[in-house]
This record gives structure tokens, C-alpha cells and sequence, in this order.
DNA sequence: ACGCCCGCCTGTAAGC
DNA sequence: TGCTTACAGGCGGGCG
């Protein structure tokens, strides 16, 4: 579930702990965490011998850069979690499948029971194939360019925090396109970083409901919305992302965030509104469960 | 061409 | 109590 509140909360602490670092061995013991490369030895080879240089994000994508000028790309997809440990001896942790130990000490453990997660080292492409490249409606905003360095991520959408566009050419987008909010919120090649938790809580907190249509808001809606996923997604990067009782996120050190309790519909089927205090109900949204307040969202 | 939905996965918990 | 089944969902790809 870690969306982009949880990854940045990890792009934060990772900088402070990682960047500097030495990679001295890198062990692979599922494949399936870096399936894009042929072979696993194919990953460690790009990775052994490279010191992190910077962590950066992308939706939810976290971007390490390597002194070598490539990328190392971590999803965490639904159960992903990266761990520090402080050394190769800690106890193992079930489902790790790749280890990275420094050459300073301490390790980097990716831990995914799911497997839905990947880690892969982007090369940068050579100007032709980049000029062969479509260019998403994004290119062109501040940060592209870190975007374009890492061509598997080039259809992303804009990072609403990263790089928030106006209001109005938030509208633009919206105008863009015919189709129920949620989805568009969800949307990756639209808006980069938002998934099923986060959509509810924005669309709560702009009273707007999930199956209005992107092209039928007004301009105080339009404003309501924009204001809503801005402010959401802060506030919930400075309480350190949300822990639910069956994702269990946790951050390098293994401590949950805590935006969780300021969750107003999330996982808050039949109890009430703060709001209002009429019940929250919760629906089937493109086979995915969505929670609303039928008197607080129109 | 585009939108929807399955498959990939495992752990947890509800239900019979 | 113990087994089965449903559910959680990000994302790529396939199908309609």
C-alpha cells in the first residue's frame, strides 16, 4: 500500500542514511524483485562498487543516483518495505529478497512478502533513443528532467508534491479527461503518487464524491480538490505516512507512521462521520473498495 | 484506441 | 476446531 506520503517519508530517511554509501555486495535471494534484468548477476553488476549519490521520488517511485550516473529505481508496490539493518548478523526478516551491504557498515534489506515490488538500475538511453521516447504531457515542468533520466518512468504523471502544478492547469487535466475522480486520482500517467487510501481521504476532504466526472466540476470544486490533495498529502508526510493493521508499513527502522488516526473515511466503514455523524459506507470501485460520506460528498 | 479486469503474490481473517 | 475462501491492491498486459 505505500503511496507517496510513505515513500517520502522513506526518500527522507534514506538520504540521511544511505547517500555516501559504498555498495560492497549485493545479494539477490528471489529473483522476482528484479525481474526487469535478464539475471540477477546482472543487477548486482551494476550495483557492486557504486556509492549512492542522491534519493530521490517520483510518484511512488524512490530514485537513488549512482556515482556511475545510472539509477536504481525501488517500487515498493503492496507490500514493500526497506529495512536498515545495522549489520549482516540482525536476525533475518521473512521474505527479504535482496541484501546490500556497504563497504561504511550496515546493511539495506528489500523485504516484500507480496512480491508485487521491484528494484531494477536504469541506464540512460543514448540521445537517439530519447528523441524516440513519446513525451507525456508532464515533460517540460520543473523535475522533468529527472524523470526523462529514467525512461521506464517516462509516462508518469505530475508528483503532486514534487512538482504541483497551478490550479489552473490542474483544471486543464481534469477538463482532459471524462472520467470518475477516484480513477483519475489513481490515475499514474495522470497524477503520480496517489493510490486507493489517499484518494478517499482528498476526495473526503474536498466534499467531492469518487464517481463524480473530472469534467463536472465547478471552479470552487476545482480549487476544493486541488487544495484538498495538496494539503492531504503534506499532512500526511509530516505525521510520516499511514500504518494499517494489515499492510503494516514501517520505515527504516521499523516504526509505523501515524497518519492513520486522522483517516476520516479509510477503512471507517459504519462508524461516524466526524463530520456530520452520519455513517461511512463503503462501495466497490473498479474492484477496489472505496470509502465515502454519502451527506459530506456530492 | 481505449477502458476494464485479470493475474501476479502472501498473510490474515471470516465463514462453514 | 480446521479447512476453505475471500480479501487486501499496484501495475502490466491482454482482451473486448
Amino acid at each position: 500500500m505505500p503511496e507517496l506520503p510513505e515513500v517520502e517519508t522513506l526518500r527522507q530517511d534514506l538520504s540521511k542514511e544511505v547517500v555516501g554509501k559504498k555498495v560492497k555486495a549485493v545479494a539477490v535471494t528471489n529473483g522476482r524483485s528484479v525481474r526487469r534484468h535478464k539475471t540477477a548477476k546482472a543487477f548486482r553488476d551494476l550495483l557492486e562498487g557504486r556509492t549512492f549519490k542522491s534519493v530521490g521520488r517520483v510518484g511512488k517511485y524512490l530514485l537513488v543516483g549512482l556515482d556511475d550516473g545510472n539509477t536504481l529505481v525501488i517500487h515498493l508496490g503492496m507490500s514493500g518495505q526497506l529495512h536498515r539493518a545495522k549489520s549482516a548478523k540482525e536476525p533475518k526478516i521473512k521474505h527479504t529478497h535482496v541484501t546490500m551491504t556497504f563497504t561504511q557498515g550496515g546493511d539495506l534489506w528489500f523485504v516484500d512478502p507480496r512480491t508485487f515490488g521491484e528494484m531494477f538500475v536504469s541506464v540512460p538511453l543514448s540521445s537517439e533513443e530519447q528523441a524516440a521516447l513519446p513525451v507525456s504531457f508532464a515533460a517540460g515542468v520543473e523535475g522533468a528532467a529527472l524523470r526523462r533520466q529514467v525512461h521506464e518512468l517516462s509516462e508518469l504523471g505530475f508528483d503532486p508534491i514534487e512538482n504541483m502544478l497551478s490550479w489552473e492547469r490542474f483544471a486543464v487535466v481534469l477538463r482532459q479527461h471524462s472520467v470518475q475522480l477516484k480513477a483519475l486520482l489513481m490515475d499514474q500517467h495522470a497524477i503520480a503518487g496517489i493510490g486507493n487510501v489517499y484518494s478517499d481521504e482528498i476526495l473526503f476532504s474536498a466534499g467531492l464524491r469518487y464517481d463524480r466526472l473530472s469534467d463536472s466540476l465547478s471552479t470552487t470544486e476545482v480549487r476544493r480538490l486541488y487544495r484538498a490533495m495538496v494539503e492531504i498529502l503534506a499532512e500526511a508526510i509530516k505525521h510520516r505516512g499511514s500504518s494499517l493493521a494489515d499492510e503494516q508499513y514501517v520505515d527504516l527502522e521499523g516504526k509505523t507512521g501515524s497518519y492513520q488516526q486522522f483517516h476520516e473515511v479509510y477503512d471507517r466503514e459504519g462508524l461516524a462521520c466526524r463530520r456530520c455523524r452520519s455513517l461511512i459506507q463503503k462501495a466497490k470501485f473498479q474492484s477496489r473498495s472505496t470509502y465515502f460520506c454519502e451527506h459530506c460528498q456530492i
